[in-house]
DNA sequence: TCATTATTTCGTTATATGGCGAAATATAGA
DNA sequence: TCTATATTTCGCCATATAACGAAATAATGA
């Protein structure tokens, strides 16, 4: 029961679900997520720390950065079948696929220089 | 996206789980509902509208009754998909199955008698 | 019509959650 | 070691949500 409403929740916000199905196409880290949602390094590390607990994504460290990738089946088969889900109703949304051009921008970017915090968001133009 | 978000959210809470797997077997009334969760009525009536504006339940009125059913396919495909594997994930827990046993009790009183406000709920023994 | 009763709506309260910035932690490189 | 930087943790605030009871609404039957 709890691992469904666990997932059931992480899934039930917006820049949650944002995360999921940007993962689907790329591993990210946290300085690119925080990139595509325009939220502040803290909140974007506290969304992924639900995602993760409901098994939903995995993190593993290189260097500096945390990156994170979707969970394998291993984590719970309930996790792959929600985002499976998610990601069929969600992949024509017009908020999704304007997510998808500005990560191709973000992917392209100069990792060093796009976590520099100095740098405005680019969306959003916040600090 | 805005139909993923109700529905998510509409199942990311225990009860409203509880009533989704309750009504893939039996279309129930409100009080009946409100005995299966021991809650009070106004509060089951909360949770069922959040049920029917995700798409997940539809309702009718029989007579002084508001009976709830799963919804069928046309409020959105969605819907049945998530309310198929909320099935299949939470079926076999622990007190899906105890909901299934005291659903037959429920379903067996007369309805006359449950609906009385002043009987005790069977298993809470509030008013 | 009036009383009964099933449900919904509304107002209140307690708790949960999302957002931020500041401080703590961890790692890389000078 | 010291500094810079990526991430996390923590505390705070604003808003959302679940619970209740009281009042409103709807439908039955006397």
């Amino acid at each position: 029961m709890l691992s469904v409403i666990n997932i059931t929740k992480a899934l039930a916000e917006e820049n949650r679900l944002r995360v999921v199905i940007a993962l689907r196409a790329n591993e990210l880290c946290v300085c690119q997520i925080t990139e595509l949602l325009c939220l502040a390094p803290s909140t974007v590390s506290r969304h992924m720390s639900i995602l993760r607990q409901a098994g939903l994504v995995e993190s593993w460290k290189e260097g500096r950065w945390v990156f994170y990738r979707l969970a394998r089946n291993e984590s719970g088969p309930e996790a792959t079948e929600a985002i499976i889900w998610a990601q069929k109703w969600l992949a024509n949304t017009q908020q999704i696929r304007r997510d998808a051009e500005l990560l191709n921008e973000i992917l392209e970017m100069d990792k060093e220089e796009l976590c520099r915090r100095q740098k405005p968001c680019a969306k959003c133009k916040k600090t």
